[in-house]
DNA sequence: AAACAACTGTAACAATTGTTGCAATTTTAT
DNA sequence: ATAAAATTGCAACAATTGTTACAGTTGTTT
């Protein structure tokens, strides 16, 4: 069997020296620029030397620069054939056509149009207001229970390396009630619950919302029942062609929303981030270099 | 307006000469092959002598045989953007509302194309591959660290539902090491990993790959260390307009994984699923229905 | 039928391409 | 520290590219 650009690249790209490197990158990123320009112009787009990318191609087994050439090509040929399914999929549009090979592309299409509407739905003053309380909160409670609870996690993750007044509440029942005893009017909270709506992110977010806490939530509905215990609601759409539902939108909600807060609050912030991650590579967290 | 390649020569054909118009016809039958080839090879191929190309290009109105080349160059490009529509239609709502403060605006757009790219250098055949992969797992193991984690705990979760083979690696280091010497050729792995890669997940996956069990990597470079460990790699691209990246293209990917995954297995899968929330509602995990 | 114009392939061309030897540099080992 | 090895860019190279002038062919007009 030959093999392609990609699996070569990918398998020789630990043992290639630096510029090799820089030149495989960039093949792997632009196969199509590959099939279409000449050597030189390539080599003068990636910053290297011409004679690199002759070097490049006897390092991944190819005899000449053709072999690599001629690999980009197929690449693209195929891409070609597969794109021409896909459209004439998009086409068809047929709901009941259950075509395996197009499971990613109708996953896509629905999480695309998920975005779109979130985009349509939400007022970006509300994002901002809710982000501004956010940064500005003593205490950030973050509830998520089931599907949710991952997506609670992700976030708390990313803000634990800027702050360390945000807590998760879901992860072991004993915590959690002195956690929701111990916040008042100056801490916010923030509950995601989709359909089927666990009762313990509806009776948290109740209970959290009776001790004055201001809180935002993320669900999929409005007739959804965690509507009435929020200070600020977000619709997000979670159709999806499969059985059960997407989250993408919702991530794309979250992504924004911990970007905003990051915004809205001081330098310190963004210093500690780094440090963060300096700490994680002085500990060997992390791989060394790149 | 610049005219593209197919638009010059419908307008233009009935007009040029026998050979001409068979070197048009060969043109728009593939504009890939005068994109990548050179002009000899091509009229060698359409039978044809070399000259007639250079007059050809002329005839449509282009400078040099160069441009007419171009053009072939940019059909291609456009194959890529034709799920690409929405992502264009989004960028053109509004040019003034462009503001600093659309946040959400600009993370959409980037969650989109990322989403897109996802679509262009992914092969259907090996997700379905992959899938396969999964479903006849006598084991799988799933594994991310740091920020990735949450979107490993998400699949897990999903999966919960309908196998109880699907394990994490990575919640607590002990039951790591149990975990994976008790595998083997007979099991699959998953792995995420995106830069700064987290060293236990790349560990993790080397030794995982050293049992003989298959690998599936998801990662966001060719140059990832990640790759080197894979036996089916998945690159997603993770750019955003703000300093930390964005997780939304990996999680298309991996609830279209799962789709399939739950499509190849058997009718008592999607039992159990259907049984695993009946019993939520009845412990009251679940809000009455509404 | 001859004269003309348009069409097309051959061959020589200048430009550009991919390649290779060599020297300067960096990296690694001793 | 020194030596050896590997990496990398420069420059000269042979090959190939696209182009053009020219000549043979074809079909049309007078």
């Amino acid at each position: 069997m030959v093999l392609g650009v990609q699996e070569r690249i990918s398998t020789k790209m630990a043992m290639l020296s630096p510029q090799l490197q820089r030149a495989a990158q960039f093949v792997s990123e632009n196969p199509e620029g590959v099939a279409t320009r000449s050597l030189r112009y390539v080599a003068k787009l990636t910053g290297v030397s011409p004679p690199t990318f002759t070097r490049l191609a006897s390092a991944l087994g190819y005899e000449k620069y053709e072999g690599l050439r001629e690999s980009c090509r197929d690449h693209i040929m195929k891409q070609g054939l597969i794109f021409a399914a896909k459209a004439k999929a998009l086409q068809e549009q047929g709901p009941q056509e259950e075509r395996e090979g197009l499971f990613v592309v109708r996953q896509a299409k629905s999480t695309i149009s998920n975005i779109n509407q979130l985009l349509k739905s939400v007022n970006p003053e509300q994002i901002e207001v809710a982000a501004k309380n956010l940064a500005s909160a003593r205490k950030v409670i973050l509830v998520g229970m089931m599907s949710s609870l991952p997506f609670i996690e992700y976030m708390a993750y990313v803000a634990s390396m800027g702050y360390e007044n945000w807590h998760v509440l879901g992860r072991d029942s004993r915590s959690d009630t002195s956690l929701i005893n111990g916040i008042g009017q100056a801490d916010v909270a923030l509950v995601i619950s989709k359909a089927p709506y666990a009762l313990r992110a509806i009776k948290a977010a109740e209970q959290i919302q009776n001790r004055g806490t201001f809180v935002i939530g993320i669900t999929d509905k409005m007739s959804s029942p965690l509507c009435q215990h929020c200070d600020s609601i977000f619709i997000v759409s979670t159709e999806t062609p499969q059985f059960f539902t997407s989250h993408a939108a919702t991530l794309v909600l979250i992504e924004s929303l911990v970007g905003l807060v990051v915004s809205y609050s001081d330098d310190s912030v963004s210093q500690r981030i780094a440090s963060v991650e300096a700490t994680g590579h002085k500990i060997g967290d992390y791989f060394p270099k790149s």
